[in-house]
This record gives C-alpha cells, sequence and structure tokens, in this order.
DNA sequence: GTCTATACACAGATAGAC
DNA sequence: GTCTATCTGTGTATAGAC
C-alpha cells in the first residue's frame, strides 16, 4: 500500500475550509492535518508555518474570484447578462461556502495584527467594486455605479453573516436580485 | 497604597475591546488580565472561565443596544424621528467601536461552536430586525419593513468590515441615510 | 513525503498565602 | 481581591529516521 502523496492545495483547501468553520487561530496545524489524514509535523514539509498557509490562503481565494468571476466583466455580453452571471457565480460561491467569506472572516479576526493579510484583502474588496463599478457605469455615472458597487458588496458580506446563522437561502438570493433590477 | 478593586463590568469592558480587535481564540487570560493591571489568575475571581467571559460580553453588548438603542421605537415621536435617532445612536457607537460588531465578529468565529453563543448572536439580530421593521411599518407594508430593516442590518454589518478596513467614515454614513431617505 | 519524537512556549485553570 | 506558584494540556515548530 503506497502512501498517499498530499498535495499543497489539498492541504489549503482543508485549510481554507476549517478556517472559515471555526475561525483561523482555533485551527491547530493538527487540526488541519487530521483532516488531510496527515499529522501535524507533516504539514511543514509543504508550509513554513502557520501564517504562511493563511496568507497562501487568502491568496488562494482570492485567485479564485479574480478568474472565476471578476473576469466576467470583460466578456463580450450585455449590462445586464455580464451582472446577472456575475450574480449568479457569487450566490454559488457562497451558498456552497460553508462558514461564509473567507477574506471578510479574517478582515474581523486577523488583519488588525497583521498588514500582509490586511493588504490583500483590502484588495480584494476594491478589486471587486472596481469589477461591478465598471459594469454598471454602463447604465450609471462614475460616482453612482461606485455606490450600487460599494452598498451591493456590504449588503451581500452582511446576509452571508446572517445566513451563516440562520441557513435562509432566499435572503441571500435576494441581495443579487436587487442589484439586478437596477439595471 | 490601597490594592484597587477591579470591577467586573471593567474587566468585561477590557475583553470586549480585545475580542472585537484582535479575536476571541487570539486573546488569552493573560492578555486580558494585563489590560486590567492584573495578573491571569485573578480573573478567576470574577468570571468562572473564559467561555464565561464570551457569553457575558455577548450579553452586555447585546443589553446595551436592548436598552439604549432598540428602546427608542417605543418612544412618543414621529416615524423619522424615531429612525433618525436610531440611526444616529447606531452610527455614534460603531464609529467608536474600535474592531466593529462583537456579535458579528463572535458570529462568524465562535458561534458554530457554541450553542449558547449563537443563540444570543441569533437573538439580537432578530430583535435588531424586528425593532427597526415596526417602526417602518407605519409607512410600509409588514412584508416591505422586515425587508429594508433587514437589508439595512446586512449593509451596515456589511459596511463595518469595510470600515475596519479603510477607515472611510463617510461610507459608513451613507448606509443610514439611505435609509432615511426612504420614511 | 510521512513518520516518530521532542523542544519549548503559552494556553486555561486551580490552590492557597496575603 | 490580588498575588505567587504550579498543574496540565495543547500550541507551533524542528530534527532526523524511514
Amino acid at each position: 500500500m503506497a502512501i498517499k502523496k498530499t498535495s499543497k492545495e489539498e492541504i489549503l483547501n482543508k485549510a481554507i475550509s476549517l478556517f472559515k468553520t471555526q475561525g483561523f487561530y482555533n485551527t491547530s496545524m493538527a487540526n488541519i492535518a487530521d483532516e488531510c489524514g496527515l499529522i501535524k509535523g507533516s504539514i511543514y514539509h509543504h508550509f513554513k508555518n502557520k501564517d504562511e498557509i493563511g496568507l497562501e490562503a487568502l491568496k488562494y481565494i482570492s485567485e479564485y474570484f479574480d478568474k472565476n468571476i471578476f473576469s466576467i466583466k470583460d466578456e463580450a455580453l450585455s449590462t445586464k447578462e455580464k451582472l446577472k452571471k456575475i450574480v449568479a457565480k457569487t450566490d454559488e460561491y457562497f451558498l456552497n461556502s460553508n462558514g461564509g467569506c473567507l477574506l471578510a472572516n479574517l478582515a474581523t479576526e486577523v488583519s488588525s495584527q497583521n498588514e500582509e493579510y490586511k493588504a490583500i484583502i483590502v484588495d480584494y474588496f476594491k478589486v471587486w467594486e472596481e469589477c461591478l463599478a465598471k459594469i454598471l457605469e454602463e447604465k450609471y455615472s462614475k460616482k453612482e455605479a461606485e455606490d450600487l458597487a460599494y452598498e451591493y458588496i456590504c449588503t451581500l458580506q452582511g446576509s452571508i453573516i446572517m445566513f451563516n446563522l440562520t441557513n435562509n437561502k432566499n435572503r441571500l438570493l435576494e441581495i443579487g436580485k436587487k442589484l439586478l433590477a437596477k439595471v
């Protein structure tokens, strides 16, 4: 029976899941290792330390959004269709993301302690807002578009917190619907 | 030089401040004791354990909102004036609350691990929503009022996360202004 | 790449002197 | 009510065998 090689990405995904559901500081290296069927010492073969796991986790999610969601703004679709596609992908992501939004969670838990984390989180929300604003500018003024984008992201983030508490899917989906009604 | 008696409320306030800014699990009994000019063992004279501090912290903030903000719904004022007063007090609270909203923060960090915490947090948001909905029902249908209340709370909570990241006061204040524009 | 073993620091918590 | 002292568990991290 060959020893299974655990990929870095596999460990990262397990770590992300734990960070989201039980918090960063409340997740130990042993917890992460357990999830991967490893022993805690083995994780250090893949990552220098716990901080590096957190950092790569933030980058991983941020890049996922860049590649799979924010990139939609440049597709050859109508304003409404672009927004619809982004909202659908965003809703799908968060409906299935147990524990909510990693970047928002680490923003409250860790960012005041770690400037490197904070910079990534700030950038994530900035890029997200710019993505939506760019699309909305096709129908609104620059200022109105920015305000709508910002408000949507805030409302969605608040709604994700509520979704984690109450499990009410419809209320989460309403947020995207209301944005779509505006174009 | 007499030994200073530290009150339970004093310890609670220091603990709340630390929980908000650096997270619950990342705050040790020694951290809390330090803030109070005590040694960690002394905290146990006032609280059974760390979990109890978290629990009382949640109750303390929840009761503050009940007494000082949510109670405004029953004052003898016009719809607009009641809402205005609530928004002003809410904005004031969060503009000065370093680290954001304790209940929202613990919702993401701890609530999935602790049903007692979760129940208090769920109730806090429920009472908040009912408070706003009751006022809004003076001008809107029950369903519309509930939706507006829910949306405002979500947007504000998201905005508090952003405020912690960017320190942009105006964007936080916009949320309340937009609610007021609706009555 | 994973394991065993271990070092070391710090966590939460308790006992008892003052 | 606060202190000193201490227990015990667990945290992060490392060294070296397989």
